[in-house]
DNA sequence: CCTGACAGTATCATTTAGGATACTATATAT
DNA sequence: ATATATAGTATCCTAAATGATACTGTCAGG
């Protein structure tokens, strides 16, 4: 561990994680590439289209992900991650990968536990 | 990205380091070791003893911090990284390494805006 | 005798995140 | 004529996170 609290920068790139959307989002950008509006909102069960929209246009002011409004009716937006927002994917694998070790090792204990 | 929307366990590593100090006081176990409370709150600003109190129950909860108390008087209690807290060290270290590029990009950005 | 350090808890208020629901406009399909 | 799909807004409400402040008990130092 090299750098200091005063200089600690894990925030940023947390503020831009969180949101109780936004890594489903971003797995289905990663997996899917290119997606529409309802096309992502009937992917992700549960999400309202203004948490939607929310979070997307969080996404879109850090350069995440991008979108893409088509002139025509009914409308046509498309959003797909930015090549900047890949340089995420390795974060959110390792997260990932321990997330899935984490929940494994609860089971786990809760066994233990009985 | 190999992973599945619905096997998704990002927000199991992220609800571990989420909350507004949690990363500021994992760092501070892991650069200086163990801990005492008053230590740490001196060396976060801004920190209230509630909040410290919160974010290391809830850390201590997921066996990321060990809480060991001396039956002494006045108390005293030591705090510190367990083994398995240092797993994530690799990802606390990504995302800074991510947060501190995405700053300097901002920093840029709003640079060229003027 | 009074004060400060220690490691908290308890209570209340505020701020932020998230959710439910209704509404917009236009075009195609029935 | 009515319903449906598109991509959203607008408004209101609840729940969760965070913050401010006051309080606890005991001991050492002045």
């Amino acid at each position: 561990m090299k750098y200091e609290p005063n200089a600690c920068r894990v925030e940023d790139a947390l503020s831009i994680l969180v949101g109780k959307w936004k890594p489903i989002i971003l797995l289905h950008l990663l997996n899917h590439g290119t997606q529409r509006f309802n096309e992502l909102r009937r992917s992700i069960p549960g999400i309202t289209q203004k948490m939607l929209t929310k979070q997307l246009r969080e996404l879109e002011a850090e350069d995440i992900v991008e979108r893409v409004i088509f002139p025509e009716v009914p409308p046509k937006v498309e959003y797909s991650i930015t090549e900047y927002g890949r340089s995420l994917q390795p974060i959110l694998e390792a997260m990932h990968d321990w997330g899935t070790k984490h929940t494994l090792r609860k089971v786990k204990k809760e066994k233990r536990a009985e």
